[in-house]
RNA sequence: AUCCUGGUAGCUCAAUUGGAUAGAGCAACAGCCUUCUAAGCUGUAGGUUGGGGGUUCGAGUCCCCCCCAGGAUGCCA
């Protein structure tokens, strides 16, 4: 009998396995390197008498690039022949005949390791560069299917601050990723709009409100206010009941209430995307909590026709005890609704609307029971989409915290790293000086840095906020890939070089060269994963070893001087590796730089 | 108290999801700018993967027990 505990993970499970029919329900992966895999499979199966299937499944990519492209661990084989790996992995390495584009196998140890010909592997990974260009690692895995996205999603009442900057872009590089996976995207930000600290900010406004300085700057402002109010009410509780008399009377359409929310929610939003302007964001719908009203009533009618809530102290709650997820609160003693409440109007709604394949919610793992609620409710309900609703959380900025007033905003934090990197940026004068807006420039630097700080870390991670560290320039960090993507571009107009695919693919002899080569052959895999993992870091991680690649290559392998047939090749190959790079970089959500 | 996440080099993080000798960056030290951007490159040094058991050919990764940190646990969102 599975205890409440596991069947409470059951949903998790359920997520899981759909991720992999996303992973496996392509064939044809239109990547010529699966041509080298089919035909090492195939090889593989007259010799060892396995399904090839498994033989796929076995097939592996050594962590050592010098050991070979792909390698057969013979453990499994082992229990089978009762024979060490070791011996069965030598006889298989005799066994196994000439294989198509496979250039040496040989055993080490208990792996029989293949190493593909890389004059052909080469020729088959730059022209289909040359050709895709931008297209490069895209697929049509998601045949047009439905994804909604849900992130950014402020809370007008509180600041837009660096802690919203982890929904915001991870959100976004999430919408690019799956849109080159051939997914149609619909991006929501779903703003907080409506709810009882509503209630306390009209309150505040009402005691020591400025039209004038709420016309200025709306945000901090508002901020200002809700601090305010927050440390008043420490002392006076009494103002988080009046708080609460006041929403109720939002809730009840009283005009002369919502006329404040209305000017509040409005200002607040022209703000915003003034912000999303300056980060290169944009969302398909703006909705919000307030738009649920309507919609609730018919949801919150069919939760009751179908006895699934209960009173309990007045207020109307959902035992998930048994799904160990505690107590929903559906409706407050007063009888005003919750931010649950409007979620669950808001995702059936959505699901009318788009008959979505997939929605996910980038939003911090602090709501992780909230989420769990309400993909719970929704199934208790009979929805059958509930299990294809995601929460991809993420950990905390720590050292944020809006009550208390501590907080950094974000557009000081653009504004900080504009000014470092133009203080960078004037220590070379010859490169300033051919800059053509030098401003703009310093703008993508700081941006750079501060999407690469925040992306490269993996999702779930908590992390502490620090200025120097956000704002760093050197080493693993968004300008060393801006830097990398620079220098081609200065290659390109100074080499004198033309691009051509009209190249000798075997003139790449240097180690260094080999490297990077198939380090690029990677890149849509790392597309897809990121994808499937809703996991931007793979994408960060991946970028910043093809910069590295380049970079050494770069020191040994000259364009510029060298005779043209060499020099062609290396056009193709540095060209190649711009390509790659400016097209993860910008999924990521970076605008790229030719000069630096 | 219960539940969820994390814990890897002095610091910040990786590790192709159970595979081969655990890798990068920062900080430190030693080198490289008359040749396409030095925001770079080369090298040195740095480890009992929090601790202890277990599972197996094989564990940083899976299971159990502790320790530490963060978060969540009905009238916020």
């Amino acid at each position: 009998m599975r205890t409440p505990k596991e069947r409470g993970n059951l949903g998790v499970v359920e997520l899981i396995s759909s991720d992999e029919q996303l992973a496996t329900s392509n064939d044809l992966w239109g990547f010529q390197v699966t041509k080298f895999k089919k035909n090492i499979i195939s090889g593989l199966a007259k010799v060892v008498n396995l399904p090839e299937e498994n033989i796929e499944r076995m097939l592996e990519i050594p962590t050592e690039s010098n050991r070979g492209d792909f390698a057969f661990p013979c453990f499994q084989l082992s229990k089978i022949r009762h024979q060490p790996p070791s011996e069965i992995a030598m006889t298989i390495a005799k066994e196994l005949g000439k294989i198509e584009g496979i250039s040496s196998v040989e055993n080490i140890g208990p792996y029989v390791n293949f190493r593909v010909d890389n004059t052909i592997l080469t020729k088959e990974i730059l022209s289909e560069i040359y050709q895709k260009k931008e297209k490069f690692g895209e697929t049509d895995i998601g045949s047009n299917q439905t994804i909604v996205i849900d992130y950014s999603s402020p809370n007008i009442a509180k600041p837009f601050h660096v802690g919203h900057l982890r929904s915001t872009i991870i959100g976004n590089c999430l919408k690019n990723v799956y849109q080159a996976l051939g997914y149609k995207v619909i991006s929501i930000n779903y703003l907080g709009d409506w709810g009882k600290q509503f209630g306390l900010l009209v309150l505040a406004f009402q005691k020591w409100g400025d039209k004038e300085k709420l016309k200025e700057d709306p945000l901090k402002y508002l901020y200002k206010l809700y601090v305010k109010v927050n440390q008043a009410a420490e002392e006076d509780p009494s103002l988080h009941s009046k708080a609460r008399e006041l929403f109720k009377r939002m809730e009840n359409k009283d005009s002369e209430i919502l006329e404040y929310w209305r000017k509040f929610r409005a200002l607040s939003i022209k703000k915003y995307e003034e912000i999303y302007n300056r980060l290169g964001i944009s969302f398909d719908v703006y909705s919000g909590e307030s738009q649920y009203n309507e919609y609730m009533k018919k949801i919150i009618g069919e939760i009751k026709d179908k006895k699934l809530w209960q009173s309990s102290q007045g207020a109307k709650i959902i035992d998930l005890q048994e799904y160990n997820l505690n107590i929903a609160l559906l409706k407050k003693e007063d009888g005003t609704t919750l931010y649950l409440t409007r979620d669950i109007a808001a995702a059936d709604e959505r699901y009318q609307k788009y008959h979505f394949h997939k929605m996910l919610y980038v939003v911090g793992t602090d709501q992780k029971l909230h989420f769990e609620q309400l993909f719970k409710i929704l199934e208790l309900l009979g929805r059958k989409w509930a299990s294809h609703c995601i929460h991809v959380d993420f950990g905390r900025v720590q050292g944020m915290s809006t009550r208390k007033g501590k907080v950094i905003f974000l557009e000081d934090l653009l504004d900080e790293g504009q000014k470092r990197a133009l203080e960078k940026m004037k220590t070379n004068l010859e490169k300033f000086s051919q800059l053509s807006n030098a401003k703009l420039t310093a703008d993508i630097c700081g941006l750079s840095a501060i999407i690469f700080a925040d992306l490269s870390n993996k999702r779930i991670k908590n992390y502490e906020f620090d200025w120097n560290k956000i704002l760093n320039f050197e080493g693993d960090t968004g300008l060393y890939l801006q830097n990398a993507h620079a220098r081609i571009a200065g290659i390109m107009r100074k080499s004198g070089i033309e691009l051509t695919d009209r190249i000798d693919y075997s003139l790449f002899k240097e180690k260094e060269a080999v490297s990077l080569i198939r380090w690029l052959t990677g890149y849509p895999e790392i597309v897809k994963l990121a994808g499937e993992k809703y996991e931007p870091s793979f994408l960060c991680t991946y970028l910043l070893e093809l910069a590295r690649y380049f970079h050494k290559a770069y020191h040994l392998m000259r364009v510029k001087g060298e005779v043209s047939t060499i020099a062609r090749a290396r056009m193709n190959l540095f060209w190649a590796t711009k390509q790659v790079l400016g097209n993860g970089m910008k999924f990521l959500g970076m605008k790229l730089l030719e000069r630096m």
